[in-house]
DNA sequence: TTTTGTTTAAAACGTATGTTTGAAACGTAT
DNA sequence: ATACGTTTCAAACATACGTTTTAAACAAAA
């Protein structure tokens, strides 16, 4: 379908140039001309460019919503009752997103880019669509990260929680630009997988803190 | 000074602004509107928006860059070759940022905003400004933390090191709206201090994990 | 082939933005 | 009091944006 073609087509674009510029830089003819098609597309098929942005989002958070939940499930049917620790709680989630990126390097940052940018910029209407749509998985690992730390007060462990999102979509986001600096002063190269490796225990000491 | 008045009107309505909506998202219609004076004062006083931009990151990170080096060119003067502990070296940069900062509430908020759209957002100019402008106490910083973290190795140490940034930045900067949660859904209130008091044991066991 | 509904195309619309202009108001030193 | 450099002001300018419109191209069914 010709339709479809042109509808994925935008939605490539879209995601490519709001990582890159934010929203509000990026305009409609920018990413209809990136995407090869007419500038009224946009509006045909998405109506206006806030649902186009929502439209990205889905996209994205759709597929790995699905498959966190699924992992999740999967592992509370073979163990039920168990407890996870905080490295595998992180580890559950890290697969969910390199499965959702999978074959696209970068996408990775781009996932990260727009979740950050949708937490801080904007007038809430993306925080509002992220908060209704996705609350239930939030829960949910909020709960197994509860279970993980008894000993902490849920204040605490809220406020680390959002420690540990930061520190995951700050960096992730500006890998490449992180990762050019690593390779021109330390003369290394670095590899996605290989700064995820470093965050997750990064992350997990964080949070067990004493 | 009339002079001085309005520049300083103009730089405390945009700092407020571009922290709440961003940069492209902020115009300086509403930066004037809320400061109190004439459209044209920007661009007579700034020569364009870019420049008013970099204006308010100037206010803010001098200061705070000469306190912080101040306070450890005295510290080191006291204790000369002392090694801090990752604790300390943090405290030194809240305490140079609760200086900079203080008087106003939230203006911590509204400075890891700036640091956070400065590192993400943007075509390059600011963050090539920061690069430039601010190198040395990054230089500073990071060599105190290699000093407190012998066993790690740098390029591990550097991530790390941003790992804290993004967690700081991120988390501080939506510090308005994720208090708000924490007070509709533990029924606490939660005060900047308390925030930051959370955010730093989080900090340094992330950047000695083993 | 004709018809009907859907998708693309080019152009235009209205609005909001950053910037510039030229005159008025202001403060200050002579 | 006058003259001069500085600052303010209202208005206009040019441009870029999101959106709408109208017609053409297209695909599938009758």
């Amino acid at each position: 379908m010709s339709h479809n073609d042109t509808v994925i087509k935008i939605l490539d674009a879209a995601e490519q140039l709001f990582a890159e510029k934010g929203f509000a830089e990026t305009s409609l003819r920018s990413i209809t001309a990136k995407a090869g098609v007419n500038l009224a597309a946009v509006n045909y098929h998405f109506g206006s460019k806030k649902s186009l942005i929502q439209a990205v989002f889905v996209r994205f958070l759709g597929p790995f919503y699905k498959l966190v939940e699924a992992s999740l499930d999967a592992h509370e049917k073979q163990n039920p009752g168990s407890i996870l620790s905080p490295e595998d709680i992180l580890k559950f989630v890290a697969r969910g997103m390199a499965s959702v990126t999978n074959g696209d390097r970068g996408r990775l940052a781009i996932f990260m880019r727009l979740l950050g940018l949708a937490y801080n910029q904007g007038q809430g209407h993306l925080r509002k669509f992220l908060k209704t749509e996705y609350t239930s998985l939030y829960i949910r690992v909020m709960d197994l990260i509860a279970k993980a730390t008894p000993e902490l007060n849920p204040v605490e462990r809220y406020w680390r929680f959002h420690f540990m999102l930061g520190a995951a979509a700050f960096t992730l986001s500006s890998m490449e630009h992180l990762r050019a600096i690593v390779e021109y002063e330390f003369e290394t190269s670095c590899t996605e997988e290989e700064v995820v490796g470093y965050l997750l225990p990064f992350l997990a000491a964080g949070i067990r803190a004493s």
